[in-house]
DNA sequence: TTGTATGCGTTATCAT
DNA sequence: ATGATAACGCATACAA
């Protein structure tokens, strides 16, 4: 007898358990079926190690039980804690995951976008910078940190309560002359409203303050030359730091030790993200944390429900300040 | 006229050039078809904006151009770069990629092992840690940093050339009494050549040495306790310290500023792997960087060629000292 | 409840 | 070179 070299498909199944295929595919979709049928069309998939071909499936019933994500990298740590978590979100829910890694370049985001229409995705989570994004018609779309439209849902943290945190919390801190640093994209997005919150505070607890903000084609140098411009006789005019990522016032901190004034003790500084070196513990400076993983799951939540329920055009999740070595400790 | 709801299919473009659909097939895949024929049918894809269905494609053809990558998360950074590399090498070649975050499970590695089968996905690429996993048979699969068994391909750094070039390195910077700091899996893999590289360096040199080698269910308190029983009078033992990876030396670093010692003052300290705070720039610390962008490369490369070529059972890739501020800049 | 038959969109094998 | 047609494996409407 030939020995069967293809993979087993229902046929198969329904042969070995002397049922019919439609049976075999009512029990694998969860549908009424007789008891002893049901346990024939077990018996029979598990000796012949039947697996389901999703392919088929898809075709047929056009769902495929996966979404594309987008997203510049993974490199940077808050997009990668942001991938992590959308991916475990997915994976309770059942859903698979197509990476794309974007490279912050519109065309590739465009491209992500076709080839995710081409797969048939149920669905698409984004974070993305192209301010002429097409999407097409039919297939749901969650944002990330960006709003594109607002027929389209976007999730992100509180930035403007972000905002506002770090202002207090530097007041709280014994600060009196504070200042943001802000680098990104030019198109506005969410954490713009970081120093929109910061600023409304300030001004509000009648906190002197200064802003320097640059976007992401401009060199970090202009930082440099600020904060220096700000410094005489070792010392500087501020004794608060907002910047507007924990990358940013790693970088900050960096520049400034160059120039011999010390964090926290001459200056204070917040980041933003809440990023950590080490996989648990501290984090590397004292920050606004984000909720990730509330991110996460809650922009799996949308993209999954009715189509018919009503979205949200934005969802703004909490943020907490943490601790990190970068304020006095003395305050909290 | 009914406006026509669904999207449009190879049938659909047939008919609109005026052609049969076998011949539409032939256009889409590059075989022969006369210059007419195609143009018309170019134009008539274009009019109803057709894409092709890979549900239907996979489905008859059997191949899907996805594999499935499989890494413990994207939140470490080395992780996140790998992800990053590997997902721009298969894009390169036109392949999609299925994250799966097994977060270090042995029974999720498995579990995606399985989903990517049922996905017919054309291979798979891991980093992964379950010792008995198992593989299915006729489908790819790629090692990465593990050596799973000798059917399967692993890439990896050249592990062992870079404990030899820290062990080196530190020796050329002065150092004359160095340890080596390891937490890993217990299960045996490409990184404990490190060790091994490190160790036959310091003999071959005459260094005086030392390790700690702790498992990954060990408080990395341990190491503090360690070197702490190696520090009298505000001065340490050593003036070298190897560490397994970016993020223990990190650590390390952390540890040495609680107990007054000063890096690279007092002792200097080599990291590996390449890690970088911001996206350019500087590395963490002085690390020997391994090339991930080559790995993901060579990983995909081998992953993709015929599958009658011989497959090497490992590829060691090359590894080269960076400098990072932790060591002393004099000697480079 | 269970079986039968059709079609999802594509590819490939035939004739033409 | 081109057209017609039969699978690919599954889901489902319909018949039994």
């Amino acid at each position: 007898m030939a020995r069967k070299t293809t993979v087993p498909t229902m046929k198969d199944v329904a042969e070995e358990a002397g049922v019919a295929i439609g049976t075999v595919s009512k029990v694998f979709n969860g549908q009424n079926v007789g008891t002893e049928y049901k346990k024939k069309v077990l018996a029979a998939a598990k000796k012949l190690d039947y697996k389901i071909n999703t392919y088929a499936q898809g075709l047929k019933s056009g769902k495929t039980k996966s979404i594309a994500f987008l997203v510049p990298n993974t490199i940077n740590q808050y997009f990668g804690m942001l991938t992590t978590e959308v991916n475990k979100a997915l994976k309770k829910h059942g859903y698979k995951m197509f990476l794309c890694c974007t490279d912050y370049d519109d065309s590739q985001e465009q491209e992500f976008i076709t080839m995710a229409s081409l797969n048939k995705v149920d669905g698409i989570i984004g974070l993305t910078y192209n301010p002429k994004l097409v999407i097409e018609e039919g297939i749901p779309f969650i944002s990330i940190d960006r709003i594109i439209s607002p027929s389209i849902p976007c999730v992100a943290s509180d930035n403007y309560a972000g905002g506002v945190l770090a202002a207090q919390t530097l007041y709280n801190a014994g600060c009196r002359k504070v200042c943001f640093l802000r680098t990104g994209s030019t198109l506005s997005n969410e954490p713009d409203k970081r120093k929109s919150g910061f600023e409304n505070e300030c001004i509000a607890k009648g906190l002197d303050y200064d802003m320097k903000i640059i976007d992401d084609s401009t060199s970090h140098n202009v930082f440099f030359e600020y904060l220096k411009s700000h410094i005489s006789n070792g010392k500087i005019d501020f004794d608060g730091i907002f910047c507007v990522t924990d990358t940013l016032a790693l970088e900050v901190i960096d520049m400034l030790k160059q120039t011999g004034i010390k964090t926290p003790e001459d200056v204070q500084i917040i980041g933003f993200d809440g990023l950590k070196p080490y996989e648990k513990d501290e984090y590397f400076c004292s920050t606004i944390v984000q909720s990730v993983d509330q991110i996460a799951e809650m922009a799996v939540t949308l993209l999954l429900q009715d189509s018919d329920t009503m979205k949200p055009p934005l969802v703004c999740l909490p943020v907490k300040f943490a601790y990190g070595g970068t304020t006095k400790k003395s305050f909290f």
